[in-house]
DNA sequence: TGGCCTATCGGGAAAGACCCTGATGGGACC
DNA sequence: GGTCCCATCAGGGTCTTTCCCGATAGGCCA
């Protein structure tokens, strides 16, 4: 048994009620709630360290809930518990300011060490969402085919890329082993197929969608 | 003991020994390195499920073992342990592709166990980082004084960000009411002082640190 | 075979970017 | 009151980018 204190947040009592059952040996509950405004408040009101949120709930979900809660609050942990695996859901909750995110699924013993690796200050999230977070962060989201990007040839997003990198039409030139004329006519073609107006535009182009 | 194959990366010969002395009870280590290009070549033959890996090394760093490791195995599962808590120095990592960050300050007992989740596909990080990289993921990284961008004054970096958004001089000059000789004043200084040779540079180096 | 796309080049011209020297006024610091 | 740094601007030169006008050669397809 720690101190350190819990509140639970789920709108189908059955979960809720297992949850506590499994958590109460271990940690202080001091509420719960299961809808989201009755959530904020009563969290407000009693303060609690970690606050466990399920993600999908009628009246705006785990986020409404913890994006308003940071707002008064924001010393309160949220670990997110999920059915769903989802990868906006994880983005959305993490966004908002999950600490965690861990699937329903979870141990009971998993879920306790979770609640207190978020209490720590540490991210807690379940193995399979590990890597996509990682993932996302590292802005290696799937490849995603962007239908601008495949409307422009192989040689001309080659050379897209280096521009991008910020070369000069030389360079690229001579990276391509082409002359800086033909590195005119792709530029010119990316330009024009993107509607776009100089390279410097391309580049941010580029960089927001992380083509580099 | 669990059967979890374990690689050690650290040009700290001693260091690499006090790791391997307490993480030898309980997990296989398969091999060490303490340089760059041994480490590759190592990991790349001996295939361990989780590489600990020192963030700073002579010859390119932890980075780069990681970057090309995951070329050609990219199933292997990177824990970086650093000195250093910077953000820099995790984003890079992370960025890198590895999946947890702890610093060596950590516990022993506590290393053994990031090395479990990290063999589990969990994400691991040291308390005081966590939050960093959920911030970063986010999108609100912190300002994060950055000594380079110290050395310019308030208005070179104001048309540094201008110019890294893809801006003409017309355009900077227009929208900070100035004229574009001015412009062009404030973009030399820029460059001479970050030691680079055009605005297409310019323009990658504040998009590499998102300051757009 | 003729049409279309792609990739490769060239000349020439206008605009933009970059570099250098130099100048002015306003603060801040000592 | 002199010295610095900062922000502002100008002239003039060189290189780069962008957009015209072309051209040739290869591949694919009906």
């Amino acid at each position: 048994m720690t101190d350190t204190t819990l509140f639970l947040v789920d709108d189908h009592e059955l979960f809720l009620s297992g949850v506590q059952n499994e958590l109460s040996q271990q940690y202080p509950i001091v509420g719960t709630a299961s809808d989201v405004d009755e959530a904020i408040a009563s969290i407000r009101q009693l303060e609690p360290e970690v606050v466990l949120v399920d993600v999908h709930m009628p009246g705006g979900g785990g986020v409404t809930v913890i994006s308003n809660v940071l707002q008064t609050h924001p010393e309160t942990r949220f670990l997110a518990l999920s059915v769903s695996d989802s990868p906006e859901d994880v983005i959305a909750m993490i966004r908002a300011g999950a600490r965690g995110y861990v699937t329903k699924s979870i141990a009971p013993a998993d879920l306790a060490d979770a609640v207190r690796r978020v209490a720590d200050g540490d991210a807690v999230f379940s193995p399979r969402l590990a890597g996509f977070v990682l993932d996302a962060f590292g802005g290696a989201i799937s490849p995603a085919a962007d239908p601008e990007l495949d409307q422009l040839t192989p040689r001309e997003q080659e050379v897209l890329r280096l521009i991008a990198r910020g070369l000069a039409y030389k360079q690229v030139a001579r990276k391509l082993s082409i002359s800086i004329k033909t590195v005119e006519t792709h530029v010119s073609s990316v330009l024009r197929k993107l509607q776009l107006s100089s390279r410097h535009e391309l580049a941010r182009w580029a960089s927001d969608r992380r083509i580099i």
